[in-house]
DNA sequence: CGCTAGTCCTGTCTGC
DNA sequence: TGCAGACAGGACTAGC
């Protein structure tokens, strides 16, 4: 579920916890560790410099080098609690217990996510896509990908090895604000569309960070609170409501497995 | 290369 | 009230 603006909100709400040291870490679920550089009890004494973000990853920086990557999948959170307070939540896999009075429980019911105890971020990210928010992003770089390319445009930004940290909400929204087809062929889009789509991206993604979010029903940022941009979205979700631009009605497709909702009448 | 369908999971909602 | 089926913010794989 989370996509870049929620797991940068989740980063941000977590930023207090800067400095604080591992007292002690509880695996709870072992398969939720996907890889393992290093065993856990081995970052216990280890202080966080700081709270990253790549892509839908958020990044746990360790000192000596040690790094914590957490995916939240479809339904992960990950949040803080005080440390004297009993854990009753169900499907909670993994907690950081931190020298500050603070936990940090990551809590995932499909469990479709998961925990990778890295030492090497480099090799880990080599493959990842542009971060869309970053200024190489742009409207020739969003060319030179789509160049040639006959797959769904929808299909083609969802992709992380491209661009990374779109998922299907902000995909069906960004394509709205761009007023594109999800299903146009990636390499039909002229020049022009090409610069709507990279700037609808980052609009959207940013709006999102503004609103602290989109919780539809699982998403809670690092105070276990909801966001707010389900209250902003155009289309995703909408079936069946007018169109906010045209007032048509919003329809819902399948486009490379994923449920899309656009107009069928602004979108070309 | 790219499409579809299947897989990993649990929970919620809808329709009969 | 029960139950089956669809569907859900993701990502990977096999097979064609």
């Amino acid at each position: 579920m989370p996509e870049l603006p929620e797991v940068e909100t989740i980063k941000r709400s977590l930023q207090t916890n800067k400095g604080a040291s591992i007292i002690k870490t509880e695996i709870i679920r072992p398969d939720i560790i996907r890889i393992r550089d290093y065993e856990p009890e081995f970052i216990q004494g280890l202080t966080i410099i700081d709270f990253k973000r790549r892509g839908k990853y958020l990044l746990i920086e360790l000192t000596e080098d040690y790094k914590i990557a957490v995916h939240m999948g479809m339904s992960g959170r990950l949040y803080m609690m005080e440390n004297e307070t009993e854990i009753i939540e169900k499907h909670v896999h993994f907690v950081l217990y931190l020298d500050n009075g603070k936990k940090v429980i990551f809590q995932d019911t499909r469990r479709f996510g998961g925990i990778w105890l890295l030492r090497d971020l480099d090799m880990f990210f080599a493959k990842m896509g542009k971060e869309p928010l970053n200024r190489d992003f742009s409207a020739p770089y969003l060319l030179s990908i789509i160049k040639n390319r006959r797959i769904a445009i929808k299909t083609l930004i969802l992709n992380q090895n491209l661009i990374s940290g779109i998922g299907n909400i902000y995909a069906d929204e960004a394509l709205f604000l761009a007023r594109i087809r999800p299903d146009r062929e990636a390499g039909s889009l002229s020049e022009e569309e090409a610069l709507r789509l990279s700037r609808a991206i980052k609009k959207v993604l940013r709006e999102g960070i503004k609103n602290r979010g989109t919780t539809f029903r699982d998403y809670r940022d690092g105070n276990n609170e909801r966001g707010g941009f389900q209250d902003h979205l155009q289309v995703y979700g909408k079936i069946g409501e007018k169109c906010p631009v045209c007032g048509n009605l919003i329809i819902r497709n399948r486009i490379g497995g994923r449920s899309s909702h656009y107009c069928e009448f602004c979108q070309k």
